[in-house]
DNA sequence: CGAAAATTTGACATGACTCAACTGGAGTGG
DNA sequence: CCACTCCAGTTGAGTCATGTCAAATTTTCG
């Protein structure tokens, strides 16, 4: 199982024998288990995490103690702060287990060895980054342009893995409503 | 002055003479005019586009016909629709010409090409890309947990120097508000 | 089974929207 | 130089979606 690790982070990539062993060198598996805190508020952020199994989330807390999820990672999913980890910055957001799960987690320093020395490494990452750039571009669009049942109905549409991991109350907050509209949402929907 | 777009382009990287060479034949200056739209919903996207001058910004219409601005771009942005450039997909976005601009265009292939000839390139545009995501990330944490007006006044500090460009209406669209709210938002602040 | 956590429901408050009318400039042409 | 128009912005009245607070109900799990 472990001796794969660096096939599961980067599927497509071939690597030759040595380059294998250098990209396992790197990863380093974890486990949490459900509720933990992998990051808090306002430290750095030297590493991202490969989602192996199990659900994790990023939120973030408002002065007021309000609670927004920015993203959910399940299986074969990246997970970071990437705001203060590419920028070497102090984190605004937490990372919480949801779900027991088993992490690979890779530190901002070798993922510059790891660009120095496969350079499909940074292509790789590059093509990841467009993509959660897209999902982050729809996300705003859906934000600004739907209402809340509109972007509870997209949500499910869009990751019907996801839903089965996390609380109603997680989900709510990732789309910026409360529990009770939410609430009230799923009641209107159940009735049509 | 066209002898030097590259410098503009990638400010911080030092080329050779004949990578100066390389980089110039990829980068097309246009020049655009206020009202001009770039591209329209429904296009291919084989351009981005290095904003010299000028203002620019995408925006989003939804089937009910409201219009939504994803971005502003001033001098030395990119602006594109990037979710389809990426993918080579369909544009949902449309790129309108706010202020009179010159622009650099840079095809999708010439930039593959460029990758390959010169990795400090695709270096260059992965940070790029960060930062570009660093910046959606806000958004989504501000569209989430600020009101509308909070979400006036974080812009107003953010971007200070988008806001001479730009007609109200345009930012009320940025912040996903009608003109209207805006406008009384702007009457309660000026009370204070 | 029982306690704690999650969800639902009800009553009421509020921020933002809609629609319509009005104001104030910036051109434009007689 | 005035009258007209167009466009951006403002204001007002009423509506609607979502929030708040409190309580009831259901689910989860030790």
């Amino acid at each position: 199982m472990n001796d794969s690790n660096a096939r599961k982070v980067f599927r497509d990539l071939d690597f030759t024998a040595s380059e294998l062993v250098l990209v396992e060198s790197k990863l380093e598996e974890i486990r949490v288990r459900k509720g933990d805190l992998l990051l808090s508020a306002g430290q750095s952020v030297p590493f991202q995490y490969y989602v192996v199994d199990g659900c994790m989330r990023t939120f973030f807390i408002t002065d007021a103690g309000r609670d927004f999820t920015l993203q959910f990672a399940v299986s074969d999913w990246f997970i970071s702060d990437y705001t203060a980890f590419f920028t070497s910055g102090i984190s605004i957001l937490n990372i919480e287990c949801l779900q027991d799960a088993t992490l690979l987690k890779l530190s901002h320093q070798s993922m510059e060895e790891l660009y120095r020395e496969i350079p499909a490494i940074e292509t790789f990452f590059r093509i990841k980054m467009e993509r959660f750039f897209g999902s982050f571009q729809k996300r705003i669009l859906s934000d600004l342009a739907m209402s809340a049942k509109e972007k509870y109905q997209t949500f499910l549409k869009t990751y019907p893995d996801i839903e089965k991991h996390i609380k109603n109350y997680h989900l709510a907050s990732y789309l910026g409503i409360t529990t009770e509209s939410l609430s009230r949402i799923r009641h209107e929907l159940a009735r049509a």
